[in-house]
DNA sequence: TGGTCGTTGGATAT
DNA sequence: ATATCCAACGACCA
């Protein structure tokens, strides 16, 4: 599973197609981490670092263990299928993804981001600015290691380089070495989680019964939910196949936790077909850890659709760039614009509920039933020592659906409140 | 078993 | 910009 690189370069590089000499997937061996701790994966991204400690790679001998390039063994070499032959249906877009395959801009990509040592050194992720993406706050080098175009080994000596030149940098979890250990982390705990990508028969994953919107799913999927930071962020989504970290948290949060309470499986799926750098092991990891499922289980800590993107864009130039239709909404309503006085709409040439949607739901409320169900479930899930049926399930999820009954026994008319 | 801590929340105070 | 509260979880470790 992680050795197959070499295979893969030498079948690439016969077609014709550039890919960096790869020598390992990972920096560390999954298996030779659980080993070190009975069996078992870490769940904690700490206890990770204590049990791998400092890797032991060479590159230079790895190197030489590569078989010649052009020789494919028993491979036979096919013709590159199109993207039609891939499922991929050609639809008329208007902005494609900035960002250029291969080795060679991987290369570019990785010196480019290295040559401003102070960054490089400086590097806190929590830090960075998810609305930027004239000049994104992060390297942007997750699809070349996913493709294989640019080596993690590689790349992690490269900073230790960096870092041996300066007098002060960063450290893991936050730093860049700290993000290519967050990869490791999560390839060796989805390397030894059985059903790792699944809620059930996944032993690490808290059981919750997600409600099945295809609705509430559709909206999100299909950047209408009504949340311009939301919308936009599901637009660059599919217009470039990438955006920031934070970004991410926040559309995961509002699909499950935070406000639709959709599966986290839905939308991993959606991640998994339209991010250019879609990784089983960060994907699924990432899922789990946004949804409450694994790993993180804060889940008072919901992201605002509203305030989270206001407080790093408060002109809302990231919105204005993805959602053209608001483009001219004064920057008071644009993160709101369901709040904005009718004459403002008119004058911004977007009527809510006829050119861009009124919200799916009200954050406010969504949000504090959300953190009500997910009380409900972790209780669920302690009682039961994780062992939850689908039975169980049915009944807390039948629980749910009463309570929403109780409070709003008819469907009256969602009033907006009108903040400013 | 009890204490500490956790890459990335929000709102409000200073 | 930084501090405190909110309400509160589980992984890990002594």
């Amino acid at each position: 599973m992680f050795n197959s690189c070499a295979a893969v370069a030498n079948y690439a590089s016969a077609a014709g197609i550039e890919v960096f000499s790869p020598v390992s997937h990972t920096i560390f061996d999954p298996a030779d981490i659980i080993e070190k701790n009975g069996g078992r994966p870490p769940l904690s991204y700490q206890s990770f670092l204590k049990l791998a400690g400092e890797p032991s790679f060479s590159l230079s001998v790895e190197l030489s263990w590569m078989p010649p390039v052009g020789d494919v063994g028993r491979c036979e070499i096919l013709q590159v299928p199109t993207l039609k032959e891939l499922g991929y249906v050609e639809k008329h877009q208007d902005e494609f993804t900035p960002f250029r395959g291969g080795e060679s801009e991987a290369l570019r990509r990785l010196r480019e981001s290295l040559s401003d040592k102070e960054w490089v050194a400086n590097f806190e992720k929590p830090k960075g600015d998810p609305s930027a993406y004239i000049k994104p706050a992060t390297t942007v080098l997750s699809p070349y290691l996913k493709f294989g175009c640019l080596s993690s080994r590689y790349f992690y000596q490269c900073l230790k380089d960096v870092y041996k030149n300066v007098k002060r940098h960063t450290s893991p979890p936050v730093s860049l070495v700290g993000q290519l250990l967050w990869r490791e982390f999560f390839y060796t705990v989805a390397f030894g989680t059985p059903n790792f990508d699944e809620m059930k028969g996944n032993k690490i994953c808290k059981q919750i019964p997600w409600n099945d919107d295809d609705k509430l799913l559709a909206a999100w999927r299909e950047a209408r939910t009504g949340y311009p930071w939301i919308d936009a962020i599901m637009v660059q989504l599919r217009k470039w196949g990438w955006m920031h970290h934070l970004a991410r948290h926040s559309v995961a949060c509002f699909l499950t936790r935070g406000d639709l309470f959709v599966h986290w499986e839905k939308g991993r799926d959606i991640f998994e077909r339209l991010l250019i750098d879609s990784d089983w092991a960060i994907n699924n990891g990432n899922w789990l850890w946004l949804s409450c499922s694994s790993f993180f289980y804060q889940y008072n800590r919901i992201y605002s659709p509203i305030s989270f993107g206001r407080k790093y864009d408060p002109n809302g130039n990231y919105i204005r760039h993805f959602l053209p239709i608001l483009k001219d909404m004064p920057k008071e309503y644009i993160y709101e614009p369901w709040t904005a006085p009718l004459s403002v709409q008119t004058k911004a040439k977007c009527i809510i509920g006829r050119d861009y949607p009124k919200p799916v739901v009200l954050h406010d409320t969504a949000s504090n039933e959300c953190r009500k169900k997910m009380g409900q479930a972790y209780a669920l899930n302690q009682r039961l020592n994780g062992r939850v049926s689908e039975e169980d399930l049915r009944k807390l999820r039948r629980k749910f659906d009463e309570d929403e009954d109780k409070q709003e026994p008819k469907p009256r008319r969602q009033r907006q409140k009108l903040i400013k």
